[in-house]
DNA sequence: CACTAATATGCGTTTACAGTGATATGCGGA
DNA sequence: TCCGCATATCACTGTAAACGCATATTAGTG
């Protein structure tokens, strides 16, 4: 049918609502909302093995939603991507939740 | 130990995420933006199967983004969820994006 | 060059889910 | 009441992906 480009259109954001879609990535993102942390930190902050949270972190980071750098033996990762931002505000916005970003920070940097 | 409460914000959140992770779902939602309308007419605007479209919309109204009402030998389907156009407005509202409620033409970043 | 810490990658298993085809249910009309 | 349309559900299959484990890579230190 006439469906091509809005196709592509459609893939793209179904793609990044999965990755969007595990608890562990979206406590990453949360966590990295508060700023850039390296791996050794946010393994401390959540309940999951280090291949594990690697490998989410590389699936994020391939998909450009997340920015690494190397500090040393240490690797950085940051949010690039403000679509996330406002994804995560978004879901928890309305329901009376709680706040994905902790510290209850708002706005655009 | 890591069972705590907001570990149910996270599963409630990413379950929601998961149910716009597929572009027939995505695209259901986008149709319904435009306000109400029954299966037969979301089959008609859409290249996918009956038992399919059922079985997603079937999804999406047992988690309370849909609701639906009979009409005859027909069912309307419609948002009742604020959440989900907020959701939608977030991944399209980038620079150079596409606004799904309309019918657009343009990829991610 | 070892040795160790920090991070990444490959593999195997299990589970969940999208899609399909066949069939069941609900509704209006003759 | 039987028929045909609109929609839902069931049973099945293939595929993808999350997790755990073992191992490889990269960096710092002696």
């Amino acid at each position: 049918m006439s469906s091509t480009a809005s196709d592509r259109v459609f893939e793209v954001a179904a793609e990044l609502f999965a990755l969007l879609s595990t608890p562990t990535r979206l406590r990453i993102v949360c966590q990295l909302c508060e700023g850039e942390k390296n791996v050794g930190e946010l393994l401390g902050r959540m309940g999951v093995s280090q291949p594990n949270i690697s490998q989410h972190l590389g699936m994020l980071y391939r998909s450009g939603l997340l920015g690494r750098r190397r500090a040393g033996a240490q690797v950085y990762y940051r949010i690039v991507s403000e679509r996330v931002l406002l994804l995560c505000d978004a879901v928890c916005t309305e329901q009376g939740q709680v706040n994905l970003r902790s510290d209850g920070v708002r706005g655009v940097q």
